[in-house]
DNA sequence: CATCGGACCTGTTAGC
DNA sequence: TGCTAACAGGTCCGAT
């Protein structure tokens, strides 16, 4: 479900709730997501201690508290939404964080690729430690996707989805992104000019920052923290659309499988 | 080093 | 209606 701007989404709808509240107990039902939840380590580190600062970082959510980070990535399916009191726990509630009051925190994700890290303060989570900018950020520009991309031959739309190239972009974005840009899913990297990269570059910040300011995309049920849906999928050009017709130009959409995952273009607006 | 496929899970939907 | 297969927003890791 969550790209970059869903995990934004859910980092401003929780952030209000949770900010300086003291945590009573970390409830963990399900250990087993995509790494074991370090249980214990939680509850020795949060106990009796609150949350200072979050912040996202690719598509992690990094709380900030006195002796470190509690790190949160929602995977394929995970969402974090904030309950102020009480409420039983369905099949894929898996953790809360409960604080004074009854007001809890809670982790739903029924594939269980999301996961829960531990950080000591001034320590750099191993996962974080090699993440390419921010594609918000000023280090990120079409002239550092053209450096980087000498002498790839790997398709754009994976290039992009590479972590390590920039952080926090999925299979929606890069779609978009790659629309905007008019450019191929199937285009290889290496191959791409510099003119192309800044056009690429120039779409990516903004299909990222409107889909935040529309609260995500919803595909089928992703709510950011405050329970409401992002409307950004009313605004996506080619993602879920083969076989409709190109919001631009009207020619039929196609869906390319690209290393398994599907990839929509225009075949008339992208070459 | 770059690239690809498999792995981790469950739920929903399309097709027969 | 019921069964099976394909597919779904992510990304790490090991093999090539």
């Amino acid at each position: 479900m969550p790209e970059l701007p869903e995990v934004e989404t859910t980092l401003r709808g929780i952030e209000p709730h949770i900010l300086n509240r003291k945590i009573k107990r970390i409830v963990v039902r399900q250990p087993s997501l995509r790494w074991p939840v370090p249980n214990k380590e939680l509850q020795k580190k949060l106990k009796e201690k609150s949350f200072s600062k979050i912040q996202r970082r690719a598509k992690y959510l990094i709380l900030e508290s006195y002796l470190g980070n509690l790190i949160i990535h929602l995977g394929m399916s995970g969402s974090l939404k904030f309950f102020p009191e009480k409420k039983i726990p369905g099949k894929h509630d898996h953790i809360d964080i409960n604080f004074e009051g009854n007001r809890f925190l809670r982790f739903t994700d029924p594939r269980r690729f999301g996961s829960f890290h531990w950080v000591d303060k001034d320590r750099i989570h191993p996962l974080l430690s090699n993440l390419g900018p921010e594609p918000l950020g000023n280090s990120f520009s079409g002239t550092y996707l053209f450096k980087n991309s000498r002498g790839r031959k790997i398709a754009i739309k994976n290039f992009l989805m590479n972590s390590k190239i920039v952080a926090g972009i999925g299979n929606i974005y890069s779609s978009e992104s790659l629309f905007r840009a008019g450019i191929r899913p199937q285009k290889s990297a290496g191959s791409i000019s510099l003119k192309k990269y800044e056009d690429l570059a120039f779409s990516i910040k903004e299909v990222l920052m409107q889909a935040i300011e529309s609260g995500g995309t919803t595909l089928k049920d992703f709510v950011g923290g405050d329970n409401k849906p992002g409307f950004f999928k009313q605004n996506l050009f080619v993602y879920g659309r083969s076989g409709k017709r190109c919001k631009k130009c009207l020619t039929l959409l196609k869906n390319l499988k690209i290393t398994q995952r599907s990839s929509f273009y225009c075949p008339k607006c992208q070459r």
